[in-house]
DNA sequence: CGTCTTTGACCAGCGC
DNA sequence: GCGCTGGTCAAAGACG
């Protein structure tokens, strides 16, 4: 990952409309979306972000007509806590229940006791046992958000440090799917990545969770550089005057799935259902990813080598 | 030596 | 109840 070519250094104000990014080689401006070699580079540069709301009709204000935000992620954004996307723009939806995100953690932390409980009172079986959610307690799903991202490379660069703990064949696709976590110290936040096998271009990326730190200061690759500090502090991306309902300002070649609010707030009537024919559309190309989690789908214009796809 | 990946095994949930 | 699938664990090995 961190022997991606970086020969571009971008600079993006999450609080301001423009954007730029300029090359380290003041030879070579960028231009070409193609020339985005990391995940972090295309999320990071909005230079088809014009392209991309002409596409989807939009104003360029693009405030308004995307909110889907649930109450419970509001009020999540207004108290600060950073949202799980790697540039931090927005997480406008959660597929969880009331106050699950604490639940969750808890049953970590007990899946955890029981583990080492089991260990210490040296059961048969103290490997790999009843280190799940007791029974009858049903997992709570944390907020999730998915990303499909034209690139080779399977695990793309975010910004932060993950540790691969799981791998496994995803039925239907040749292509493994892989489980990854966050090594920060507490930070909860997991991450899929698997390459869509209708179009092994495309990978997706589901993160799962919210980051409770800032972007590592020391990174392979040297992301943390890269950025200035209000992209670096994933908190000030929640303050006041952050248009937390925008819809994933993702550059070319991404689809943003923004999972669990399903009422559409903030959409006019037309629109919604317009995104929801869009969220149809894609999840019957996609039936690997789970059609209830997707209130939301954004498209990506054919012109950007985006992937739709008529039926 | 610390960090990270690989990989087989285990477990829970779900559909039939 | 059974089998399938997704998600996770953790030992072992690779790597810098």
């Amino acid at each position: 990952m961190s022997d991606q070519p970086r020969d571009l250094t971008y600079f993006h104000d999450p609080f301001l409309d423009h954007q730029r990014y300029f090359s380290t080689d003041s030879s070579s401006i960028a231009t070409d979306p193609s020339s985005y070699t990391t995940f972090t580079d295309c999320l990071h540069g909005y230079t088809y972000f014009d392209t991309l709301t002409n596409g989807f009709n939009l104003s360029p204000s693009f405030q308004e007509p995307f909110s889907t935000s649930t109450d419970d992620q509001k009020m999540k954004m207004e108290t600060g806590e950073a949202p799980v996307t790697p540039n931090s723009s927005t997480v406008l939806s959660s597929s969880t229940e009331a106050g699950d995100d604490e639940d969750a953690n808890n049953s970590k932390k007990l899946e955890k006791q029981s583990k080492v409980s089991a260990v210490e009172d040296g059961g048969e079986s103290s490997k790999k046992v009843n280190n799940k959610p007791k029974k009858g307690v049903k997992r709570e799903k944390e907020p999730r958000f998915a990303f499909m991202t034209k690139s080779e490379i399977d695990h793309l660069e975010d910004g932060y440090r993950w540790r691969k703990y799981g791998q496994k064949a995803v039925k239907n696709s040749p292509y493994p799917r892989s489980y990854y976590r966050c090594t920060t110290q507490k930070c909860t936040v997991k991450k899929r990545v698997e390459r869509s096998f209708e179009d092994p271009t495309t990978v997706i990326t589901t993160y799962e969770g919210t980051h409770n730190h800032h972007l590592p200061s020391t990174l392979r690759g040297n992301v943390g550089g890269m950025f200035p500090p209000s992209m670096l502090n994933p908190g000030s991306l929640a303050g006041p005057g952050f248009p937390h309902h925008l819809v994933q300002r993702s550059p070319m070649n991404h689809l943003i799935f923004n999972y669990g609010s399903s009422d559409g707030s903030g959409l006019n009537s037309s629109m919604y259902q317009q995104q929801q024919q869009q969220n149809h559309m894609m999840i019957n190309q996609y039936p690997q990813l789970q059609l209830s989690d997707y209130s939301l789908l954004q498209d990506i214009v054919p012109s950007m080598g985006g992937f739709k796809q008529e039926p």
